[in-house]
DNA sequence: CTAGGGTTAG
């Protein structure tokens, strides 16, 4: 558009800036920025609004804050949108002083700022704060009927915090429950190991006429993976394809993982060789974390080459490696480990 | 045209 000498207004910028803010690419959002100075648009609400989403989605916290900071009278989507920003990006007490402060200058929080604090909540498994939250939300609805994406980040937030029960009681008392707020609390039973919890949920999600999805799929091999139940998980790749949903690497992961566990490594190798992608580093940690568990150091140093050669390895797997090394790889290793100062493993092993 | 829910493993 702006080839064919067209300037953009308040609209595509907005829009553009969400795009960014989807797919991580902060580069584009900073030209965006620049074009709303150009544009003169840098006090329009949206623009501002729609750059702070931007930012904290790219992880940008600090220039998000520096805009919302320099805001005259940031309005509630302001406030919203730094709020789950930081929630997101785990910067909980900070998302949690932050609504505070918001109704300290007299805004009431509404659903949206309830779900950015449930997330920081649970980020934190701050059960007893979860359980204030969930008692003001009850208390705020007059007819008892919770918003389903409240109640859904509630379900989360209270199996995070190791509480089934409660998660299952608000997920009962919901009157429409939507596939997300199913996977919700099947995705709690995965996190707490709840094998039998998990299948009979499925189960009865199907016949309440809800489709798996596929992160439906990846709690239930989840779950497989963390209680051995090998045939069970090769049974959920051939249902997950039968609905057409092809397994992409996180399910693979979980197979993988599987193997791994049970000291596989050749099937697991198999597997990785008929994946139609190249594996990434964080396969490659679940193997290695499994070398330590077998004491396998000729594999792990082998996996730790593979590994090395995938330009996005990110600093995680050096921990991994550099655990593993200090029980059983030879100080010769050492050497090779400390040859990658310069990449992500300095700031990992200093 | 701006804010909110579920996503493996180590």
């Amino acid at each position: 558009m702006q080839k064919l000498g067209i300037s953009p207004n308040v609209i595509t910028i907005v829009c553009s800036l969400k795009a960014c803010g989807n797919t991580g690419n902060l580069s584009v959002g900073k030209k965006l920025h620049m074009d709303i100075i150009v544009e003169q648009l840098e006090g329009n609400p949206f623009a501002t609004n729609s750059l702070i989403y931007m930012y904290t989605k790219c992880g940008s916290l600090d220039e998000a804050w520096h805009i919302f900071e320099e805001m005259h009278s940031p309005d509630i989507i302001s406030w919203n949108s730094i709020i789950s920003g930081f929630a997101e990006q785990g910067e909980n007490e900070r998302a949690l002083a932050l609504s505070k402060q918001m109704q300290e200058q007299g805004l009431l929080p509404d659903n949206t700022t309830l779900v950015g604090v449930l997330k920081a909540v649970a980020n934190m498994e701050a059960f007893e704060h979860g359980r204030r939250l969930h008692a003001q939300v009850f208390h705020s609805c007059e007819d008892q009927s919770i918003d389903l994406i409240v109640a859904t980040a509630l379900v989360d937030m209270y199996c995070k915090c190791g509480s089934i029960v409660y998660a299952q009681q608000v997920f009962n008392k919901m009157e429409t429950k939507d596939y997300v707020l199913w996977t919700s609390l099947l995705t709690g039973y995965a996190q707490q190991g709840y094998s039998d919890l998990l299948f009979q949920a499925y189960d009865s999600m199907k016949a309440h006429g809800l489709q798996p999805t596929a992160v439906t799929f990846l709690s239930l091999l989840n779950v497989c993976s963390h209680a051995g139940l090998i045939n069970s998980a090769y049974s959920i790749l051939e249902v997950m394809c039968g609905y057409g949903i092809e397994p992409d690497i996180k399910h693979l992961n979980c197979i993988v993982d599987l193997l791994g566990r049970s000291g596989q490594f050749f099937l697991a190798f198999a597997v990785l060789e008929r994946l139609p992608i190249k594996p990434t580093y964080i396969i490659w940690s679940t193997i290695l974390g499994h070398c330590r568990n077998h004491s396998i150091s000729e594999l792990a140093q082998y996996v730790f080459e593979c590994a090395v050669s995938d330009e996005e390895v990110e600093s995680a797997f050096f921990v991994v490696m550099s655990n593993l090394s200090s029980e059983f790889v030879s100080e010769e290793y050492e050497d090779v480990l400390h040859s990658c100062y310069g990449t992500s493993a300095s700031s990992s092993l200093l």
